[in-house]
DNA sequence: CTGAAAGCGCTTACAG
DNA sequence: CTGAAAGCGCTTACAG
């Protein structure tokens, strides 16, 4: 025999039906144990493995989750990829993975696809403004990050952890800080500065605070940063705080070039805790987003085949390196 | 009508046999024309989309590539999959992702993972040490960057390629080097290494080469990089060369650290031309992989339906950025 | 050129 | 407890 094995072979050699065949794999218990044995022998013997299209199209369930995220090249979404497939592997599904470029039509594609494929549901990080049309969807839909539609939402408490960043800062002492905002059409963008301003405003209102939106990636907070740094010494921040490590990793590139030293002359705060973050020089102080519990709860979520419209806050937590410090006394004289 | 309409309801609709329907969907031209409208207005009529799961089931035949990379969150891996993505598009087809994390059990439950869902093909960047059991598979693979088995592989020429990275150190006058290999379980960080050590020899039988062999990643780079440098100032080398970006950004944190300023008083150069090699300070002069070709090259041999054991090498490009410089005259005086 | 029918590999009421 | 049969939604020889 060359072919690959069917539920018929297996029931043909265990001499049974194939329909006990399927309830042995199914876990029935109500099968004789001799008759069970003989058909796990035979499966065993002729290496069978269940076409699981055939098993899908009979049952229209499958064990892929679809997890779509805006970028994959985005080291916070790879991560979160990861811990994606990981959460999945532990209920024992699989991960099939998208990349939307951050384009409404892209993802509106990706989304068929994944149904065309009976995937078990679809774990979505939202692009930009992503505004879908509002299908009453067969699979179970949970947004991770960022909320899209009014599918159920698993993400931190962005306000409060960009809250931990204010502390921070006004507890080193900080008054005239800056922040760079992640796009405006995000609501983690939004949600992130919401909480940085208005923690700020609670804790003094005599605080300086300057606020920059750009996009999430490095160029954006690099040419924000060197924007800012080039004031006269005495119009500058004594504290950057970022709504990505991405861009407070460009932040300090533009530090740099300019020769301001980090943090002594300058303290940079990022948000997400990516890998990298603990790479750069000086190593920088952050948010640490809990990718992990995040992913594993969405997939949870998931596999209960909720429908709601529920909200899930986690919290995150505040990192300290070495990249924010008290400001230096007399800069101005600088 | 609340159900998914299938083959059936078109038919009925359009008054014809779904065998009419199954033939205007596979764009048959022995179709009247008259019959072809009626079916494609009643397909836009119901919304229907053809069941892949069915389809799949049938022919035997899906339009999903899998791909499987050692680690999603390694930034190079992450482009490669980017690539990978878009390159399946352009064929449509859509790609189903999965990270092996280096471990070769893991990287053999994909594969059976991905032949139950009866991808058209896998694409495979091989886990390091990878050894797969030989079995005569029914889908076609194609090894991408790290060969895996005897399939074929596509590849850049990484011993050219380290090549590069070799003339440029001596043609800068750097005649004390080292260099940060790879993983010797790997078949490219092998060749890298060989490539260099063979082509500074060409160059120059006098010139100090010492050599270290490391994971791929950061924390490798910062390590020996940091014993490397800790040496005394007349037995440092003048450039390092790395087999990774990651690897070469790691040597850049142990320089800073340690208070060496590169490119003055020490060359580092790295290889892959990740993201953040443009964005490091100084800027990382590397070796530009062409991910897109690769990725595009190994999804056209996928769906060639090659069986060979065939090799191609691509060519990577020298990236000259601000890592780099002339060794400092009379260093050892410093 | 088109319809009726078989069959891809499963699962699951339905009998017994 | 187990077998025979129907059916998931398609495609494709086979007739005509």
């Amino acid at each position: 025999m060359d072919r690959i094995p069917t539920v018929k072979d297996v029931a043909m050699r265990a001499g049974v039906s194939v329909g006990t065949v399927s309830r042995v794999l199914a876990g029935e218990l109500a099968v004789k144990p001799a008759l069970r044995n003989q058909v796990n022998e035979a499966i065993s013997a002729l290496g069978y493995r269940p076409n699981v299209m055939a098993r899908a199209l009979r049952t229209s369930k499958t064990d892929v989750i679809g997890l779509i995220v805006p970028d994959i090249t985005n080291p916070f979404f790879s991560q979160m990829a990861a811990s994606a497939e990981r959460a999945a592997a532990k209920h024992r599904h699989s991960l099939m993975l998208a990349s939307s470029h951050n384009d409404r039509e892209v993802e509106q594609n990706h989304i068929s696809a994944f149904l065309d494929r009976s995937v078990r549901g679809i774990i979505l990080v939202a692009a930009n403004l992503s505004c879908p049309s509002q299908v009453k969807l067969n699979v179970p839909i949970v947004s991770l990050d960022r909320r899209y539609a009014d599918f159920p939402l698993i993400s931190i408490n962005h306000a409060e952890a960009a809250g931990l960043v204010a502390d921070h800062l006004y507890e080193l002492g900080h008054r005239k800080i800056a922040y760079i905002a992640g796009p405006t059409d995000t609501e983690a963008g939004r949600k992130r500065r919401e909480g940085f301003v208005s923690r700020i405003s609670e804790l003094d209102e005599n605080i300086e605070l300057e606020i920059f939106s750009g996009r999430f990636d490095y160029e954006s907070g690099e040419m924000i940063g060197r924007r800012l740094l080039l004031q006269p010494p005495d119009k500058r921040p004594t504290a950057i705080a970022a709504a990505s490590d991405q861009q407070a990793i460009g932040a300090l590139r533009a530090a740099r070039d300019i020769g301001l030293e980090v943090p002594s002359e300058l303290s940079i705060a990022g948000f997400d805790d990516i890998q990298l973050a603990n790479l750069v020089v000086p190593r920088l102080t952050t948010v640490r987003q809990p990718t992990d519990q995040l992913a594993s709860r969405a997939v949870e979520l998931l596999l209960e085949n909720v429908d709601g419209t529920g909200e899930e806050a986690m919290s995150a937590t505040l990192v300290v390196r070495g990249s924010t410090g008290p400001p230096m006394l007399g800069r101005s004289a600088r």
